[in-house]
DNA sequence: CTAACAATGGAGAACGTTCTACACAATCCC
DNA sequence: GGGATTGTGTAGAACGTTCTCCATTGTTAG
């Protein structure tokens, strides 16, 4: 009352009990009689009494998690965090998010600062570090890695399914009647392994293969700009394609403006699809066919790992989620 | 290093001095001889010692500020991120942010949380909370409030210029000839006094009234079917506008979309301008006609009020960030 | 030469929790 | 009826910092 915060020994000296039986009420553990629960509980209603989460940080939990993104541009990033947040929502945890940037150095940085605060766990959105780097971390706290396929010796993983992702593309446009379907890919330049871009032009290669068409990768980069380069190269040649499946959507609409210059009509005279079914995609005006990875399951799948990690598991857990096509207006039969 | 952390007894062993002194060369503060600076300083790199943030948190500061975002989907939210991080990248300060949803209740849930967790001070983005509730945290921490017009009596607070915004819309689409000028805003529901689309459709009004014309303003959503029905209901009268100022951009693209299906042709037969400059505003197969609010100066500024806050700064302050028209492919002269 | 003072380093008490021991009472089992 | 067991509450030592004194120097002024 006359100073700013009310502590457990405000509580303790209201109920009239000791600042242990409080601390006991308040975290819910083991060895408290129902009196003792309404008289503290009571208490502490009429206190206004907040735990305060340094001080708990010293001894025991902070019950908060962290999330780390690699790019706070990234479509689906807030379809995670929404998955993520949905997931604990009703749980005491508490998700606070850290900007960690692009470079491996501002990650670091930012995971190190989350280590500092003593967060209960950290969920890691495509971080870019080396192997070495994330086993540290994980041996320093409980850790899930989303969006990097492999690789998950000390930490639990969530991956959406890449190559099955890219297969439903190929086998959608096989089925419309495509033979001639080119992929846009990003060019490597980090020596991180398992990115998502890798495994779709693989996934690509394989579909294309199993269908006994010839696959034709290109790669530029993912944007813009990119698709619409690497668009009007492949759209440049005698026998172009009929359909071109960029690696991620920002590229696809590159592609399609490249479709306009070109002077050709989508899906008539070329079918495009992308990857990642970014917001605009829905668009009725873009209406971009595209794989949707369900940010929402993945950032709940994410949350549910860590729960479980810092409650005690210790094996480690890949957990992989299943892409979905969603067909629009970009494809369609070719014009025979 | 028997143990997993290495505190500051460990460094104060290592350099052969007691914990006070390393404390004060941690924390750059007065009185410590150049040797002594020297011996701590290199101890500290051998055993790699890292400042506990909770352990400090319990008596002076955390150097920790957090950042309430209402809407993780907000188009320019990665921008304002983008400033604030920017500027406090080579201070000591770390950023988390906490995804606050849109209601009140949760929203007053994150900042509890962040003041729990005692972060040094609260960038609050278009809260949607009471005054009296901004009031009363902004007595617990320091505050500061982007992108709420008016009320800043406890706190800092950083808007956007939104009534030039919408002036500098309406002259230019005069400059270009049109005469029949119709604004689509949002509908409001909540309580919440001083919300941008507010002031957008206030400024949309007197820049008309200026001119000597006729405003002529729909409320529907900021939505892409906002904008849709919005202007489909717009273009149906007899005297149909020459151009829609749509108040976001999204509800803008739902307003070509409405042309599209009218057959109309931008700009010839209609022009279009939104606002937020969203990232496909500026993809060349759109080219919006938008307004910047430029989230990087914004974030920029209420980083830097709220490290002057934290350090002493008492008089509140709040600081106008002028908009920029960009001028893209969806606007031009009207037909005549 | 001494009193006053500035500069530097250290002791030790907070800060608000958690949690291990332990005390005490009531119940149980033979 | 006595030892073992179970249930409930408390003392008090951590946890890793910061920060207010206080002690010890060395320097300066008179």
């Amino acid at each position: 009352m006359t100073s700013g915060r009310v502590t457990i020994a405000d509580v303790a000296r209201r109920a009239g009990v000791s600042t242990a039986a409080v601390s006991k009420v308040v975290r819910g553990a083991y060895g408290v009689s129902a009196e003792m629960q309404t008289k503290v509980t009571q208490a502490i209603d009429e206190l206004g009494y907040r735990p305060h989460a340094a001080a708990r940080a010293l001894r025991g939990r902070t019950y908060t998690l962290g999330v780390m993104l690699s790019d706070t541009r990234n479509p689906f990033f807030p379809d995670i965090i929404e998955g993520v947040t949905g997931r604990l929502g009703d749980t005491e945890y508490q998700v606070l998010l850290g900007p960690g940037g692009i470079e491996p150095k501002t990650q670091a940085r930012m995971t190190d600062a989350m280590i500092d605060r003593s967060m209960d766990g950290l969920i890691l959105i495509s971080p870019v570090m080396t192997d070495a780097e994330l086993a540290a971390i994980a041996t320093a706290t409980p850790v899930v890695v989303v969006g990097r396929h492999g690789g998950a010796a000390a930490y639990d993983a969530v991956v959406d399914d890449d190559m099955m992702g890219a297969k439903l593309v190929v086998d959608h446009l096989v089925g419309l009647g495509h033979t001639r379907i080119a992929h846009i890919t990003h060019l490597e330049r980090a020596r991180a392994q398992g990115l998502p871009h890798t495994v779709r032009a693989e996934g690509y290669r394989q579909a294309m293969r199993a269908h006994g068409l010839a696959d034709d990768v290109l790669a530029t980069s993912f944007t813009e700009e990119g698709g619409f380069e690497g668009a009007r190269e492949l759209l440049a040649r005698d026998d172009r394609p009929t359909a071109i499946f960029a690696g991620a959507d920002i590229a696809a609409l590159g592609v399609l403006r490249a479709a306009d210059e070109a002077g050709l009509s989508v899906p008539e005279d070329l079918s495009v699809a992308g990857y990642d079914n970014i917001g605009i995609a829905s668009l009725k005006r873009i209406s971009l066919t595209s794989v949707d990875q369900d940010g929402h399951v993945i950032g709940a799948t994410a949350a549910r790992l860590l729960v479980e990690r810092i409650e005690g598991r210790s094996r480690s857990v890949t957990s992989s989620v299943s892409p979905t096509l969603i067909v629009r207006g970009t494809t369609g039969p070719p014009r025979l």
